[in-house]
DNA sequence: CTGAAAGCGCTTACAG
DNA sequence: CTGAAAGCGCTTACAG
């Protein structure tokens, strides 16, 4: 938030003269509480259907829209629900707000959207955002371990619901809405064991990460009930981009130089990492499936339009933003709890991976 | 937005007893409105500077925010701009939408999410938005022909600024931000010519749409200049999808069976189209840029990871958002003015594309 | 320049 | 059940 100037630039003007309920009220020839009560639904009304309908076409025909700030500020409620995430620009969590915006506008709610490191470092933008009253209830996106002290001093201050956060043994400070992780990384395991593949490397984001734990569990269980076990020299951690999937896997290919003592599959950690690693396997000349499987978490626009199409288990962002939305709409009292969302995660077979070849 | 209940469900209440600008006057033993003039900076404030230390310090050890609705509702002014984007999936519009919620957040607005589709086609969600009083201003995308009427009618409501959306010879209704289209695709085909190859085929989108007529004429003014032309041959016309690039290729291809007779270098007309005319070569042992060299209109993300790495120009998103929340706060009448923004497109060059070969 | 008063438009205790 | 009155919290003509 560089840059911000503190005069205020000119603000575009409302027009003036919109109509208010008092028209209304006036052209129906009741009072504006009748009125009010009238177009709210009010069950305790007992007008005449004659009356009732007086107010409604008045409304309809003079084009009556509640003015949306004074209804705020008579009821304390904004009708918008912030939603703070981290990073806009990956694909992986557009779902997630695709969810929330379609859920929050069944509602009649609005998304506003914050960026989470700007909230969490800008003393400003969080006073405004926070505890300007701008919203009802906020999303933010949880895995940030530095900054689990300001979203607790937010989840204080608002109605929150941390999302796509690793489930944490510490205290809870707010309900949280996760994926089933560890089922993620289980499926992709079980679809390669069930193809041959014997011998499987995860190439992942930073080793103590809470996610990469749960992926990287997913991954060792599976391996386990098949009486294999995930080898040190098939897993790579760096983050979670493309870039590092691409270094990821030049890094284990260095190993494998002059020997067929290698994995015939490898996972990557998030789409990014395998759309990485699917570029170094070209760079590389390692045949993808023919050399090695690769496969990866999280289904993009994008994982079917790869070459060779991405093999890939989807977690259920959409429906995440959805529930989080819910959460924020109907759970009255800031139940703490943890919920793995559903649908459970989702195999998608493609061509990057294949049958394991005999070395 | 179907299944949206008209109960309303329950809402989250803020939490009540926030400190309000009297409590802040009290504490500072002076009158609410001299109270509110030293915290808004009125210059015409002639307090001593303890007085006006005294407010401040009130203020801060208080931790009083001003109540946004209160201050809404009085000045009628929101705080909020609208952004109606159609597809929010689509990779291409994400830097917009950044661009502008940067230049908002630095100003002290925020943003609310709005769908094009929801908002064009859905009485009570364009009521709500529109006229609901919800925003002080709307940044819309363009270049839906079909509700140019709707978006009209909004311009009228409210301070409205259309967002790449191809210039109109027909009546503006609203100032429109937009990029150098024809730059965009000369550049593209002037690097193309550079490299050689002087048979250069298009594959976009509607050939009616009004960007395809813009980029297909930059491949048009590039080509004559070069003493070339754009064969009808050469070009397949379906939507701006993946999908289509893939389609239009193997369509071109068709046409190659058995014959030299054909372009060296095919243009995308978005990045989509671009990824999908990768994926078709893959499938039909075209060798990327062996064989053909492939380029498309805007960078994203995705650009440098595909293999080969995609030849792209980029146009201006990032700039066009924050211009187009410029124009809202700053432009006091509505002037209806087509703004091309700045920078102009620029040209990544990348594995795609490369010195053409004999034939 | 500053303060008392009004008022933005709505909803809801409260009294009838 | 309905209406008159109050009040949400702020800013700004207006009077002094």
């Amino acid at each position: 938030m560089q840059g911000r100037s503190k005069e205020q630039p000119h603000r575009p003007r409302r027009q003036r003269g919109g109509v208010r309920l008092a028209d209304v009220a006036a052209a129906a020839q009741v009072s504006a509480p009748l009125a009010s009560r009238v177009l709210n639904a009010d069950p305790n009304v007992r007008a005449t259907p004659e009356t009732k309908a007086r107010v409604l076409e008045a409304a309809e025909q003079l084009g009556y829209v509640p003015n949306i700030a004074a209804k705020t500020l008579r009821q304390q409620r904004t009708g918008l629900l912030g939603l703070v995430v981290h990073n806009l620009s990956s694909p992986i969590y557009l779902d997630l707000l695709q969810g929330a915006r379609t859920e929050a506008a069944a509602n009649n709610y609005f998304l506003v959207l914050g960026d989470v490191d700007e909230l969490l470092t800008d003393d400003e933008a969080y006073r405004i955002f926070i505890n300007g009253k701008r919203v009802d209830g906020l999303i933010v996106q949880g895995g940030h371990g530095e900054f689990d002290q300001r979203i607790a001093e937010i989840a204080r201050a608002l109605p929150t619901v941390i999302v796509n956060a690793p489930p944490k043994s510490t205290d809870t400070v707010a309900p949280l809405v996760a994926p089933d992780e560890v089922a993620a990384t289980r499926m992709l395991t079980e679809h390669l064991l069930a193809l041959g593949h014997a011998r499987i490397g995860l190439i992942s984001g930073p080793h103590d990460s809470p996610t990469n734990l749960l992926r990287e569990q997913g991954v060792r269980d599976a391996l386990a009930e098949a009486g294999h076990t995930l080898r040190d020299e098939d897993t790579a951690h760096l983050t979670w981009s493309a870039e590092a999937g691409r270094a990821g896997l030049r890094t284990l290919a260095g190993r494998w130089e002059n020997t067929r003592d290698r994995p015939t599959a490898l996972i990557g950690g998030n789409s990014l990492i395998g759309i990485g690693m699917l570029r170094a396997a070209a760079e590389l000349d390692i045949a993808v499936p023919g050399d090695l499987s690769i496969a990866a978490v999280h289904d993009t626009w994008i994982s079917e339009h790869l070459v060779p199409s991405l093999t890939t288990v989807s977690l259920p962002l959409r429906e995440m933003g959805e529930t989080a939305v819910r959460l924020l709409l109907t759970d009255t009292p800031r139940t703490q709890r943890t919920i793995i969302s559903d649908p459970p995660p989702r195999l998608h077979a493609r061509a990057s991976t294949a049958i394991a070849r005999e070395h």
